[in-house]
DNA sequence: CATATTAAAAATATAGATATTTTAATCTTT
DNA sequence: AAAGATTAAAATATCTATATTTTTAATATG
């Protein structure tokens, strides 16, 4: 990945990166949502510790910034639960902990499977059709890239590809909803596309999951779609789990 | 209810209404979440129109505050789709629409009801008796309760039973999301309450449902609890709807 | 030597000031 | 008189400064 490592807190010059689609109409240039962007990225990649302390003297050098829009930014992460503010005492990085990864994981894979299984109640011939299309852009990832940009590459279109299955679902807010948890997923994601992307064995089981859940959901068969999503989504909690008590996050 | 009208725009002097428990770990009393609390509490009831915009110069005179405070609790209102903010434009109050009225109970029935499936999977024999207990004290309501103090223990009431209902899933993300799209529902559902809760028909109808319900999560049955629940949720939309035309709020 | 106490330093929360942008009002020009 | 340009007023976004609170360090006390 492009990012800056823990150590390098050298203040940012490129553009703020993309916001999720969560916060939707909400195109303004402003410094304090490209902080809000920065932000959430750095500490989803890692570039601050579950717990650590957020300094404002720090953020302010490494973001070039002041006071206040560094505030409103990290307001809004404390609603999304990836920040906590305590009364007089400053901003902290959410702490993790394999409760949280088991909790955060429960609810993704219980709110995915009830989407698939609307989607497949309510979704029309485009959304079949999208979900092809981004199956086949999934299936044909070729290893001819860099480490880096392999990541990047699977991790878009298997995104995409799942977006695809849930988009029939037909509710607006329930898509936002499993944006939020997904967010809230992220950190812990994180460590285990890693560990996921350039393992052979693990892609070509994934690839076997894709492909069985694309055969129950063309099917309209949604007790089997909604049982093989749970099972797809909770594979990667153990690995994570053996990950942070590795790492040490626990 | 104990609220100013919409007119009367002078300051508070009160502590700030309990936040819901979706801000769980943030007991802190600087002015900050004070804002956050008023000014929610605001919209809600509808002290301030959908799409309304909110003036700095006003809010700082209404709430006796600065304009950081402010900004940072209109932040996280954003972030929960209660308010927008436009880019050097300031902020708006959310507009309200039939669609997002129906997006957004459609969601809350069809979360709530994976939340009773889930329920009767995995709750224990706290959790039954918990709905019991709550059932009962919500039947008890008497009407010898002047206007707006029924309404308030009414809903309060009924918002403890059915909380009570989904206590057994054993996610917290899950509820933390229903709290979400509750939030979201409320200046919609605050139309409802005063009609309802005065109608003895109504009144009536409300409590059958919740006996039936009752019922069939105490047999476990999830099929015949899913679809109570769909059903009791969806039931105020179409009464909204009447209300929004009604008032021109559409 | 551990535990209070106190003083100094650092950090936060918020108000106030300022530059920039938007909105409104006025004045041209066709 | 309508459309566009110009100017003035208002409002926003952000920075800086300050009061308050917390943390750290140093010193005294049992």
């Amino acid at each position: 990945m492009d990012h800056s490592s823990p150590t390098d807190k050298s203040p940012h010059k490129d553009k703020p990166p993309r916001q999720s689609s969560t916060q939707q109409g909400t195109p303004r240039q402003n410094m304090g949502i490209s902080a809000y962007a920065w932000l959430k990225q750095d500490i989803i990649c890692g570039v601050y510790q579950p717990g650590e302390k957020l300094l404002m003297s720090r953020l302010k050098e490494r973001y070039a910034l002041g006071i206040s829009p560094l505030r409103e930014a990290l307001s809004q992460l404390v609603s999304e639960h990836l920040v906590v503010a305590i009364s007089q005492r400053g901003y902290r990085v959410a702490p993790m902990s394999i409760e949280e990864l088991a909790d955060i994981y429960d609810a993704r894979s219980q709110l995915e499977a009830m989407l698939v299984q609307l989607a497949i109640e309510r979704g029309d011939d485009t959304w079949e059709a999208e979900i092809l299309a981004k199956a086949h852009t999934l299936a044909k990832v070729a290893e001819v890239h860099g480490a880096d940009e392999m990541l990047d590459i699977w991790d878009r279109r298997h995104q995409a590809f799942h977006s695809a299955l849930v988009a029939g679902c037909g509710s607006r807010q329930l898509l936002i909803a499993r944006e939020s948890l997904f967010d809230q997923a992220a950190r812990y994601r994180h460590l285990w596309l890693c560990q996921t992307v350039f393992s052979d064995r693990a892609l070509a089981a994934k690839r076997q999951e894709h492909a069985d859940l694309v055969d129950a959901i063309l099917a309209r068969d949604a007790k089997r779609a909604g049982d093989l999503t749970r099972d797809h989504i909770m594979t990667p909690v153990p690995i994570i789990t053996d990950l942070m008590h590795a790492r040490g996050l626990v």
